[in-house]
DNA sequence: AGCTAATAGAGAAATGTTTCTCTATTAAAT
DNA sequence: ATTTAATAGAGAAACATTTCTCTATTAGCT
């Protein structure tokens, strides 16, 4: 009992590791397709421009073990890589806004292979509640709160306009959803111990203005993350 | 002469930063609004939830100055981050792919107030072709390269199929296009010293799927960032 | 005019992340 | 069986970012 941080070893994954993990999980998929059986991290480093050790670092963090001179087995890697990130099971969620962005997301097929299937959407116009959109109905928001009750729903996705967001979040919370992912440019604030995760579509553009705009290439520190390089 | 980084003062701004622009942006676009004429460090942290210094530090990367006691002049940090973006000068986009998404971005009015204009759509369905989405005509794949080398331009959009946008950046780059926004779930290839930034999608889905499934609320290190806590 | 409190800004320390180095393991070749 | 080469994995070092500490400046108050 004398251990620090005892509660439940705190499982605390560095940003840039679970920002990685997502590519090498697509990556691990195209080699399965391919029929790839094993692979190395200096194979995984070379193909995606990442130092091997790092790959080997992140990959343990999903509990992955892999052999001397042969390297992981892809459809085990796969695997744990999928059970650590929740993507083994599915999350039914909420979405509110079926404007542009919400009808987009509404068509991702692939949500339901990365955990999530939104399974309604949510509206305050009058000509979208009622319609269907990629096969999900649009239902008149108020009605968001105690539908997400009912369903025990955990997660909502937030594609109104900035105006409404907050708005949009507080129902939300007040629905016991407990994750949200905000594609509106405005800092939430949410009660309770909800967690909120933006989608940043400013920083994006920031990144590349400001490369435009100063002329660099691929100044702006390391090759990796959202940037890529030539090569 | 003896410097090392000799050649143009390499500006490489740390990413974390430039990830935190656009709130500060965003921040005092909202207090400038409401009619405040100056800010503090201090009260910009306590609002946005990050420490003092480092947005002393953030901003101090934009040029912006400071006065002891008072703060900074909201309107001289707005155009001092307006102009280290590179959002006071417009840079006119193609967009390739205008399904869903692709339609959601265009529908964006706020991209000129960020620096972007999206002036013409492409795309290979004949069904769309010739169609006008949000004021912009969408045109034919094939007229992309010659087009962007006639206007110049300089930053693509690829809202493509995942299989289709591999080709669709090398048309972009064939096309002069040295900075291309990327939401395909893919490592694009490209040769050249052309940017690539890709949205990370199923990086913010991995965060909130992972959280849910472990049952953490904002475990996955610092509080700032895409992941907002409670409070 | 002098004092006080709030703040910017610079530098140091602490922390977190990436890269390097070394060792151990194992499959394949000799 | 022994050697060799490729690799995982652990630990150390290097590097980057964040946080802390201190100093200087200045507006407002006494």
């Amino acid at each position: 009992m004398e251990n620090k941080n005892n509660h439940k070893e705190v499982r605390t994954i560095p940003e840039p590791t679970l920002r990685r993990l997502p590519k090498y999980y697509q990556y691990l998929k195209n080699l399965e397709r391919a029929g790839a059986k094993v692979i190395s991290c200096t194979t995984i480093g070379k193909d995606l421009s990442f130092d091997p050790t790092q790959v080997r670092k992140d990959l343990s963090h999903t509990g992955a073990a892999g052999k001397p001179k042969v390297g992981y087995i892809v459809s085990d890697l796969i695997r744990e890589i999928e059970e650590f990130l929740g993507w083994n099971k599915i999350n039914a969620a909420f979405i509110a806004g079926a404007g542009n962005l919400g009808s987009a997301l509404l068509g991702y097929s692939q949500f339901k292979e990365h955990g999530v299937a939104i399974i309604a959407a949510f509206d305050t116009d009058p000509e979208k509640v009622g319609s269907v959109i990629h096969g999900t109905r649009v239902l008149p928001l108020e009605k968001l709160p105690g539908l997400a009750h009912r369903m025990g729903i955990r997660l909502g996705i937030i594609t109104v306009p900035p105006s409404a967001a907050q708005e949009v979040a507080e129902l939300m919370v007040r629905g016991g959803i407990q994750a949200i992912w905000n594609f509106a440019p405005v800092s939430l604030k949410v009660t309770d111990p909800v967690l909120v995760r933006n989608e940043e579509l400013y920083f994006s553009l920031a990144a590349l203005s400001h490369a435009l705009a100063k002329n660099l290439n691929v100044q702006i520190k390391k090759g990796e993350d959202g940037y890529a390089s030539s090569n």
